[in-house]
DNA sequence: TTGATAGGGGTTACGTTATTTCATGTTATC
DNA sequence: GATAACATGAAATAACGTAACCCCTATCAA
């Protein structure tokens, strides 16, 4: 089954960073890909944060650095971030965060808490599996899977 | 399990918006909420359109009729019918959609396809609960599931 | 060396989606 | 008919996202 654990606060944050970069960077020499300094910067600006961030959020953090960016300068960033699975976008929050299993195609399921805003990824092919059976029997065929679950952490322990 | 139907292309499209508004409006009595003159009418814009249609759509349909209506009428009756079940919002459309079944609690899935752009609502409890019982084995508790398949349905037969 | 091509990024402008705030109106209840 | 709660009008602004155009650089073929 799938693995969501929420980022502990305690958790080596530099260190996760630095793994989520080392990822990304194997996997676009592997896959011939050009991982740019801006590209690479967003990235890591979205795993700084580790917690869903907007794109103009992103955007103020590299203007500080660079005294100049627009918003396509990172969209582009985070469009090519997506296409090769390195982030995922929250489509109820849209915002970005990134991706814990880079490697191979797989289709996430997200926990949002509402509470603390944290994000936990869960990869569970039992979930992805039924849902995309269930939409077969309609005669449906899927290409993309949006899985959000809003809710309330452990540590928030919240009644929602 | 749950009943996935596209709207057919020669379904009784007037019977099915009437269908809509008698079951709003019976539940709205019994619940004690106001089905004001806006809120029955963006409802209604909601139904005829009969595929997901964003906000400023509705809106601009609405000024053609009243000469007058600003963002929030919209989206302040659009919450309204959200909060009571009465449309869904598809988060990665940022487009809203009737409910098939305003009736009790229920949380729905939905199938998009990316060729013709129409929506089927599922209903499948089976999906629901597996993903709850997924995301409790992580101490998570689910308030609220956003489950959507992007793909192509059984007319659109599209390879993606 | 030259020219062609393709990808990445800067820049400006614009389009789309959603909320804040404050004032006014309407309805239910007593 | 006073009051409280809910609903709407109106103006402004915030937040999110894309189009179009130009230039630079890397690569490769002639």
């Amino acid at each position: 089954m799938g693995n969501a654990a929420f980022p502990s606060r305690e958790h080596d944050h530099a260190q996760c960073i630095e793994n989520a970069l080392n990822a990304a960077e194997r996997i676009c020499r592997e896959g011939n890909l050009r991982l740019t300094g801006i590209r690479k910067r967003v990235l890591e600006i979205v795993w700084e944060h580790h917690a869903p961030i907007g794109a103009y959020h992103i955007l103020e953090q590299l203007s500080k650095e660079r005294g100049t960016a627009a918003p396509p300068t990172v969209y582009r960033a985070l469009n090519f971030l997506l296409t090769h699975g390195l982030v995922h976008k929250i489509e109820s929050l849209n915002a970005f965060v990134g991706c814990r299993k880079p490697d191979g195609a797989h289709t996430a399921q997200f926990l949002i808490c509402i509470v603390c805003r944290r994000v936990a990824e869960l990869d569970d092919p039992e979930v992805a599996t039924l849902v995309s059976s269930k939409a077969s029997r309609a005669g449906f065929s899927v290409s993309r899977q949006t899985i959000e679950l809003q809710g309330s952490c452990k540590d928030c322990a919240f009644r929602g």
